[in-house]
DNA sequence: TAGATTGTTAATCGATTAACAATC
DNA sequence: TAGATTGTTAATCGATTAACAATC
């Protein structure tokens, strides 16, 4: 254990794929798994999966592996997972509603219970399967103190981005911002995280265009 | 310029950036913009963005900066997007509709241009405004030949989606996939970008969570 | 015990940053 | 020319990997 250094920021995604990874091997019936093969089904090194686990304690037993169970709790603790988190969307255009009907959130424990938005013709329906409400967002923190809401996402055009990022912390409720508009966010005392689609498709692209016209 | 060098690879992500940046401000009317301006509107060092663009050519003229429409004609010909790529999505849910609708997308070039499904319910139908037509997923390689889509893009859940990938990756014409599956996934001969939103989420509550229970 | 696999140290690798000569 | 800013080299920093003693 050496839980006193500093952490490497790829940590937090790789502990996000070793639990994903740990989930199917439950589900499959089995009790153990060694860093050697969660490492050949994550193609990362067995060395960088146990130095990972190893900032965090030792989960693991000499000459056996891991207990599947015990790491699933351990991971889920570190991650903050054992537990629900309260999500509001803000923008109910095609981003926010399919995030209200997302399953693959929901099974995590992350629950959008609130979706914001400007448009008066919006406000007051409700969303997908969940029914889950649109509220003006001149309610944003009356809403979101009500709910219990601890985390923020923006789903609405680059040109609103910040102004609606400035708001949700505003709200002291507010602990974290997940952002899918394209661009880039500033913020104060609050988390950040981008998932940026159009940026991974201009990766995509650049990958297979070969860098340059002319290079290899 | 010194593109014989190998690219590091969080390279291509920052590209993106810069071009959307390139773009804001030539928008508000600017002609030059120097490393020091673009790296204080994204938060990265002067040092690093003329350190990037070097590696594919001199884009720069020393005592000035750069000309935003050379730097923008240059980035889009790195990038490949100077031209159309067209898309074909596969699972019609949440997801993939809302892809299919999704104006950043476009905007860039990136034309979802078919839908593929399995539920016979969906086959036939056309969504969004764009009215993109949902074909079986039977006729996967046959579309994709005929409507000269390079770029696959999974939208299935996990359980199906090595099996989709396996698929887009059969026909000749697809060049990359991007995966919004929350799995790994396992390609030859073809890029792979994943856009992993839980995993996303889960990073946020690792760093508000702090790490552990116990630690700071 | 013998075999397997962890946790951790030290070595390596790769990416970022600072510094500065070149030059507009 | 003097001032500004590039392009590039060399130094630094941080993350990954190999190696191995500890131990189940």
């Amino acid at each position: 254990m050496e839980s006193n250094k500093k952490i490497p920021s790829p940590v937090a995604k790789r502990l996000a794929l070793y639990h994903r990874c740990v989930e199917t091997l439950l589900r499959a019936g089995k009790e153990m798994v060694s860093s050697k093969e969660l490492g050949d089904r994550l193609s990362i090194k067995s060395s960088q999966i146990r130095k990972d686990l190893s900032y965090f304690g030792g989960f693991g037993k000499r000459g056996t592996g891991y207990n599947l169970h015990s790491l699933k709790d351990a991971l889920e603790n570190i991650m903050g997972i054992n537990r629900t988190w309260n999500i509001g969307v803000v923008g109910a255009g095609n981003i926010g509603t399919a995030l209200a009907n997302y399953e693959g959130l929901l099974k995590d424990g992350y629950k959008v219970v609130a979706l914001f938005d400007k448009n008066e013709k919006k406000v007051g329906k409700v969303v997908g399967t969940r029914r889950v409400p649109i509220y003006h967002v001149n309610e944003l923190c009356e809403k979101i103190k009500e709910l219990s809401i601890e985390i923020g996402v923006i789903a609405v055009p680059a040109e609103y981005a910040q102004s609606v990022a400035d708001k949700l912390t505003n709200c002291a409720e507010i602990k974290g911002l997940v952002n899918f508009a394209p661009v880039k966010i500033y913020t104060h005392h609050v988390e950040l995280e981008d998932v940026d689609i159009s940026v991974s498709f201009k990766s995509l692209t650049f990958k297979i265009w070969g860098g340059f016209l002319g290079r290899k």
